[in-house]
DNA sequence: ATTATCTATAGATCTATAGATAATGC
DNA sequence: ATTATCTATAGATCTATAGATAATGC
């Protein structure tokens, strides 16, 4: 009944509504991450962050736009923040690293724990992937530029289903530098301007570590 | 006129458990592969079989059981009529190809859609996925070759999910047979026994635009 | 008589809301 | 007095079951 003041992390003094506002916030944002929109409860959530389940409701009117809030507060960062030619890098390790780092972007995780889920959750990832999409077509100089962007993307993802989702092995236990260096080298064909000269690979893929 | 059933996608005469049982099992294929496990409720399914939804429990026990008859029942085909070195393109075009025929695969469709219902459901593509990485595991040599099995799968699945399930564009659209080859010559280098003396590309897999 | 099929409903969740309670500011 | 928080519950699903009904075989 008591509910335990354990300070820990960030756990706001009695009555603080942008404290709690908060603390739902990333709570949602971890269970979200870890179980998927559809069995990430509101009582969960609510639980995690300390406060009562009708606050959520108080501070954000449902669940969906809890989603909403917490989908657009991430993702956005990684990608304007990292040059198009290391976006794909760092967006893989990223989803190689799990939900490592108290920062950590983890939106693309959460879309696919939450896949299936609902028709909404569909067109949040598609729109997320629209702008990656973008971003790495714009190395790509050929007429399919695009399709080859949406190609990378579906691996990126791919990747985080198998190894993060699913637990394949031994992908789910690979070392992230020889996964990125392995995907790197079969992408850089893909994803560059194409060697139509027959020239060696550009190279700007390897990451030298 | 005769009671026997076997009339192709007939809807069954008025009292017949068997046929009735089987129309159940494919109006489940169909449903899990259009909308997940979870959305797919046992009154949808029934719905579409023409049956009653107390026969579900009837003839399978639970919504759960059917899903794993779901399962085993296709799934395994295309893995054993597949010589390995064709396996990842005829996977690849079975997933391209969408809902398409009848008696199509969709298992891996299903999974995709299902993700995140439930632990069973990610054990369930576990499992095969182990089975389709193993079979391509044996077509690279190296050490790391289950490895370049499982990411050769993400990428499958990547796919899938972008194409199928989130309908991102221009992927959704894509002409299958440029997806193949651009996957194909981009994987390559990653599956086929490496070309450590530097060499060029043993070059089966790649296909010139 | 057997059994495939149907009706009705229990029981378990889960989101969301209305209204009560209690900690703060003035 | 204001408002952050809590209690209690409505209302909507969905799986699963018990028992009634009706079509077949003998």
């Amino acid at each position: 009944m008591a509910k335990t003041p354990q300070d820990g992390t960030a756990n706001a003094s009695r009555r603080d509504a942008q404290g709690t506002r908060l603390r739902l916030l990333d709570a949602a944002s971890e269970l979200f991450a870890e179980r998927g929109y559809e069995r990430a409860t509101v009582r969960d959530i609510a639980s995690r962050a300390g406060a009562n389940q009708a606050l959520l409701f108080r501070y954000f009117g449902s669940k969906k736009a809890l989603f909403g809030e917490v989908m657009a507060r991430g993702g956005q960062e990684q990608l304007r923040s990292t040059p198009p030619e290391r976006l794909f890098e760092v967006a893989l390790r990223g989803m190689l690293a799990g939900g490592g780092g108290a920062g950590a972007d983890r939106s693309l995780e959460v879309c696919l724990r939450s896949i299936g889920g609902s028709d909404e959750i569909a067109e949040a990832l598609r729109g997320l992937g629209e702008e990656y999409a973008e971003v790495l077509g714009t190395l790509s100089e050929s007429d399919t530029g695009s399709l080859r962007a949406d190609l990378a993307l579906s691996w990126l993802l791919g990747i985080g289903l198998m190894r993060v989702v699913v637990a394949k092995e031994p992908l789910a236990s690979a070392d992230p530098d020889t996964v990125c260096a392995l995907v790197a080298g079969a992408l850089g064909n893909l994803l560059e301007n194409l060697p139509k000269d027959g020239s060696a690979d550009g190279g700007s893929a390897g990451n030298p570590e």
